[in-house]
RNA sequence: GCCGACGUAGCUCAAUUGGCAGAGCAGCGGUUUUGUAAACCGCAGGUUAUGGGUUCGAGUCCCUUCGUCGGCUCCA
């Protein structure tokens, strides 16, 4: 585009293409499905979608129907009129069409002044304006809807269907569930397909299908929601447990403990698990008791916290455990290993006194830093406030607790997000939201004040003055839960994971049979040093074992051939291609051990 | 859990309107002793997820159960 074109022809912006996509996508499926009723269709990320209930329903075969209707309309450049009209007028419009949904919007507008349901916002009336709605017309389509919107229906950009999926009215379970059908749309034909090549390059770093091809992980059909770990996949685990284990009791003050995983029903009332928690968590009759499997550590750490009389020179206690949990999750939301029903956190509990919150929070907000830098992941942090009709506790309490986070998070200049009412019940808290490579947000890390647990449980210290005192409970985890950081550093990653967590680390790759006594030195050297490496002896030609080795993504080849079995060498090949010839076995080990972090200067394991 | 789609060899996928279940890779046996992304020949591999039904005949049509995927809801 010349800059003059721009300046002239502003291009409209894509959200409001996008939306105006999902009104030209519903009014062709009116044409070909008629009597459908429309829900809400907005604008998302990179996206829109419309929910409809639609006569018969429909299947992703009829998406290629919907989107040549689509184009159609298009191509007749339908403008988007506006109009302003009563909500009582809008009311019998869309009554008389049928369009109950529609209808129930206007209807909630008119009686709460409000459409929103919950955090969930629909955007088709103005929550400000209580006594008229806009309607947007579009050739024989008429919509309720806030606008804006592009000029007419050509301008809606290059597009796509992309996937057609259930939606519950108003996102609630008890109400009809409609279709849901996705579409994108970009300015120009270039980037669109630039959007879908992303999709695709996304499904290939899945980490489901990398999972299988590296042999980290499985799942059968007996243990749904509960991950294998094979021999590759155990390494990793193992790997990042090791590093937070040595991150935390090594160099950060804390203390590892094992603890239970049934517990009595008792404990589980007194935690407020039985109530808040029990549709999530596995409960067995065991004799004539019930017995919950732990869907979280910790009501189990008070109970360690409580075992002994505490001195407030013992504050902070920070205990760390990595524990198997269990949370009962509906069959329909089990996906990976990014949602399962079995599952490590690396999970502290830290027991402050109040003078002590802010220090602690401040460290910990380092740590996450220190963590997630080491990995080269993108986040975003988030400080989430008391919502008003949903808390314990007094006002006075929760203000300092908010400011305390607030405050850590400037002094350590951390730019955050604001969520307005998203705390817990028991306390404001700051989330760590990591971006994979399907650009999903997952939360990963998160930091919890918590006054109601130490109340529960009764949870004292003896202060200077002889007097009992309350700890503050803070409830951290930097990975989350092992599986779900996996999950992500694979597809971050794409299972070419760095040197010092790849299951395997090096292949010796010995030419011919001759070549295996000097391959096996070599093996038997790198291992010595503490390197993982394998030997490959199959009788394949070079060139496959070199694909083998690629397809696996370890980080370095070594072969060895006569030159090399003379030498008392390998011949270094990197997995990014590059041929490093020669090297001796000693100078190998070097730069292995260049790789580990804490054992360079940028070290993070010291 | 709900809506929708899917389930064929270890993996990736074929199989015409309902008419003999097939290929590549992997595996196994042989031949080849190999220099930076797939050597060659052969063999074996299946109650088509599961249980039932319709039919002369079912991978294909209908129902059940289980699982997976995309969403909704919920969340580490």
């Amino acid at each position: 585009m010349t800059k003059e074109q721009s300046m002239t022809e502003p291009q409209p912006d894509l959200t409001t293409m996008r939306h105006s996509a999902a009104h030209v996508m519903a009014a062709a499926v009116e044409h070909l499905f008629p009597g459908t009723k429309l829900g809400v269709g907005p604008a998302i990320e990179n996206r829109f979608y419309y929910d409809m209930d639609i006569p018969g329903g429909i299947t992703r075969e009829d998406l290629p129907r919907i989107e040549e209707e689509m184009r159609r309309i298009a191509a007749e450049q339908h403008i988007f009129e506006r109009e302003e009209v009563t909500i009582d007028g809008a009311l019998e419009r869309f009554r008389a069409a049928g369009q109950d949904f529609k209808v129930e919007l206007l209807t909630d507008l008119r009686e709460r002044g409000t459409t929103r349901v919950g955090s969930h916002e629909d955007v088709d009336v103005d929550p400000a304006n209580v006594t008229s709605a806009s309607l947007y017309r579009t050739g024989d389509f008429v919509d309720l809807c806030r606008g804006p919107h592009v000029k007419h229906s050509g301008e809606i950009g290059a597009f796509k269907l992309l996937e057609i999926s259930g939606a519950y009215w108003r996102g609630d379970q008890r109400r009809p569930q409609l279709q849901r059908i996705y579409g994108t749309t970009w300015h120009s034909q270039e980037e669109l397909d630039h959007y879908l090549w992303q999709i695709e390059e996304a499904e290939k770093r899945d980490h489901r299908k990398l999972g299988r091809e590296l042999g980290l992980f499985m799942f059968h059909p007996y243990a749904p929601g509960e991950a294998f770990w094979l021999p590759k996949g155990t390494v990793l685990y193992q790997t990042l447990s090791d590093y937070m284990r040595r991150l935390l009791v090594h160099d950060g003050g804390y203390v590892e403990v094992r603890s239970p995983l049934l517990f009595n029903r008792a404990l589980w009332e007194t935690s407020g698990h039985w109530d808040k928690f029990r549709d999530n968590m596995f409960v067995l009759d065991v004799e004539d008791q019930q017995m919950g499997l732990k869907p979280m550590n910790c009501p189990g750490h008070m109970l360690v916290y409580g075992s002994e009389l505490r001195s407030y020179r013992d504050l902070p206690l920070r205990i760390h455990d990595q524990s198997v949990l269990h949370r009962n999750e509906e069959s329909g939301n089990l996906s990976g290993l990014t949602r399962v029903r079995q599952f490590c956190q690396d999970d502290a509990h830290l027991f402050v006194r109040p003078d002590q919150i802010e220090s602690e929070i401040s460290d910990l907000l380092r740590l996450v830093k220190q963590v997630y830098a080491l990995f080269g992941l993108e986040y975003q942090m988030e400080l989430s406030t008391r919502n008003p009709e949903s808390y314990l506790g007094d006002l006075e309490t929760w203000e300092r607790a908010e400011n305390n986070l607030r405050d850590a998070l400037i002094s350590n200049d951390i730019p955050y997000l604001v969520k307005e009412g998203d705390a817990a019940f028991y306390g404001p808290k700051i989330d760590i939201h990591v971006t994979d490579a399907l650009g999903r947000e997952w939360q990963c890390a998160t930091i919890q004040l918590d006054y109601q647990l130490p109340e529960r449980f009764d949870l004292t210290y003896v202060g200077d003055d002889q007097q009992r005192y309350r700890p503050v409970v803070i409830h951290r985890a930097i990975f989350g839960s092992f599986e779900r950081f996996i999950a992500m550093l694979v597809e971050h990653y794409a299972g070419a994971f760095p040197f010092w967590i790849a299951p395997v680390q090096a292949v010796v790759l010995p030419i011919a049979d001759r070549h295996t006594e000097h391959a096996q030195g070599v093996v038997h050297n790198l291992r010595d040093a503490g390197f993982r490496v394998e030997l490959d002896v199959r009788r394949e030609n070079l060139n496959h074992k070199i694909r083998d080795a690629q397809l696996q993504k370890i980080p370095y080849m070594l072969v060895i051939g006569d030159r090399e079995a003379e030498s008392g060498a390998a011949a270094v090949r990197t997995r990014a291609g590059e041929n490093l010839g020669a090297i001796a076995v000693a100078d190998v080990i070097q730069r292995f051990r260049s790789e580990i972090p804490g054992q360079t200067s940028e070290g993070s394991l010291q």
